[in-house]
DNA sequence: TCTATTTATGCTCACTTGAAGCATAAATAA
DNA sequence: TTATTTATGCTTCAAGTGAGCATAAATAGA
């Protein structure tokens, strides 16, 4: 018997899962936490049944607890252990999925509790070092190498990736299958004239997991050299979590203004447009973009102007505050 | 001590509300239940900490539980109830939100587990009658008056909402506050040649909450005669769900084809044109309609013609199965 | 039967938005 | 000095959107 709620139909434990996410250097950046299986197996949901090669290369994402007598809301008990851990305050939290998949605890088949993941995405301010010293911030394309398109198409997508999802394609035996492949491989990679959609970050990596193209899908221990061929594996199904906030945020910036959470107070319009490049992995035309941010009014010179940009000095400007109140304040869309 | 989880740190229970829609001759409606403030106080969780009165008036929406025992998921727990309890095949559910807020459950404060519902919007094929004689389809805009543009402004709005927000306005003290209020109200309200944006259901809501202008912000009982004045009150805070549901679901049908969810098997571009107005709540351009969706490619003519339209035959379409596959293939936007 | 009314459907036109590029200005780098 | 880089203003062409005119083909009613 326990203090409440249904105990003849199994236990249920909270977990907070948080894509963290800051600018540094002009790249997108994610807080990564490098845990051993036991930290793992003590915390996760997994994609499939099958257990991860247990080979110490689990990058994660990082996960709090959620403690009822302590936190008011699940929002206010991640943003408690997130800032506490990273020292940044958070500018904008966003919660992306709740996950209650069965078989992501171990324990589960002995009797313990399901464990249900709430993920959130949290924009923070840039880069003072974080408190944690297993944490590591990492570029995000680092695990979706395909999603950066700034220079040009990612070569690992003609040479690799294109390629052995047209053979995926082509082994199907089932010609309604070989169809409704193609076409879905048309529409996320943007095959034969099809436009690349940047919104489609986790439709393209469940493709690539179902075509068996990703490690996470593997059930046997990788090759060593093949592990990150394809973006750098993640534990469990955090890769899937980080492309759930990776297209949550290549969308929203197109029709909310918070791009600006991830900037520093004061910026030129390149550098800002330089961050909406990070973010949707593309390369935007300079001259419609700025036409587009002075348009929407969301930002005002600052008059002071900044030098040692290499070229001619550009305007500063900083983030109108007013405009987040306006909460359909439009974002930075451009195409 | 209890099977697993952090006990020293409280119980969770998990639980799972729904948003069931259907479009029943051509109106919006979603599944409502008659709670009796018992079964309430089990379930759900309210917006602040105040109690509603008891006056056997809650209307809500549907609950479920989830077992972890039972379900392999959280979507496939919800699909079962639910399919269970409308005999309805559920065409799409999407996950809304998460609330893990304090203080919903009342035995909470005697030692009780933290509830923590998910929320999803389901999408059902019409109008088999339910197999819970407790369960009514009521119209959405029941709950949101304002809501509903598809014959002229609401009376309401001019009558009553915009002049009561008005005085909400001027009514504080702090002018940084009253310029906040007021740019909050214009862009959600359209105040002062603002457009009206039909997504900001949820936004419309909580001001109004804010601004005490409806029954679940009133701490008191209310007057009966009030009681439905602006809107039928829901029990705790489901019309907020609710809301979520609709400003969702308004978005949605811009970019996704899962307004083909609702729809017969076969219909004719009118009866398409209905169903979206329903839900956005506006009127749209019926020749324009027209072009935009043939452009799309998203319905097929069945070469069927339907008379008894009350004029000219027209062509009976049906939806391009194939089209769903894309997922991002476009919506119905026309604005 | 004739006519008004209703719905279906094709087409035009003015206007807005978006993508691309030309051109000039004002710094830095060599 | 000159080439290079960045900043910024402006134009042009194409595509998309909103509004309305016009005609077709049914029903409803006198």
């Amino acid at each position: 018997m326990n203090a409440g709620g249904a105990p003849e139909n199994g236990q249920v434990v909270i977990g907070l899962n948080a894509v963290i996410v800051a600018i540094i250097e002009e790249q997108p950046k994610v807080l990564i936490v490098q845990h051993t299986p036991e930290t793992l197996n003590a915390q996760h949901e997994t994609l499939t049944d099958r257990a991860l090669p247990h080979d110490d290369r689990h990058e994660a994402l990082p996960f709090g607890p959620f403690y009822p007598l302590k936190h008011r809301t699940l929002e206010s008990g991640l943003r408690s252990w997130v800032e506490e851990q990273t020292n940044h305050e958070i500018g904008y939290v966003e919660q992306l999925y709740t996950f209650g998949n069965e078989g992501r605890d171990p324990r589960e088949e002995a009797g313990g509790p399901r464990l249900v993941s709430v993920s959130y995405l949290a924009l923070v301010q840039d880069t003072a070092p974080t408190a944690i010293e297993t944490a590591i911030w990492h570029d995000w394309y680092r695990y979706f190498p395909w999603e950066d398109w700034r220079e040009d198409t990612p070569a690992l997508l003609e040479s690799d990736i294109i390629p052995a999802l047209r053979q995926w394609i082509e082994t199907s035996s089932d010609p309604a299958q070989r169809q409704d492949r193609y076409e879905r491989t048309c529409i996320t990679f943007g095959l034969d004239d099809t436009p690349w959609n940047d919104e489609l970050v986790l439709e393209r990596y469940e493709l690539l997991y179902e075509a068996n193209l990703v490690t996470e899908a593997q059930d046997h221990i990788p090759d060593p050299v093949q592990i990150d061929f394809r973006g750098t594996a993640m534990a469990l199904d955090h890769r899937r979590i980080l492309a759930t906030a990776i297209g949550r945020l290549r969308g929203k910036i197109k029709y909310r203004p918070v791009i600006f959470e991830l900037m520093p107070p004061t910026f030129t319009l390149l550098q800002l447009q330089k961050v909406v490049e990070a973010l949707s992995g593309s390369r935007l035309h300079k001259q419609n973009f700025r036409r587009l941010i002075e348009k929407k009014g969301l930002v005002e010179a600052t008059g002071k102007i900044k030098s040692q940009t290499g070229g001619r000095p550009a305007s500063q400007f900083r983030f109108r505050r007013e405009v987040l109140m306006e909460k359909q304040a439009l974002g930075v869309r451009q195409n």
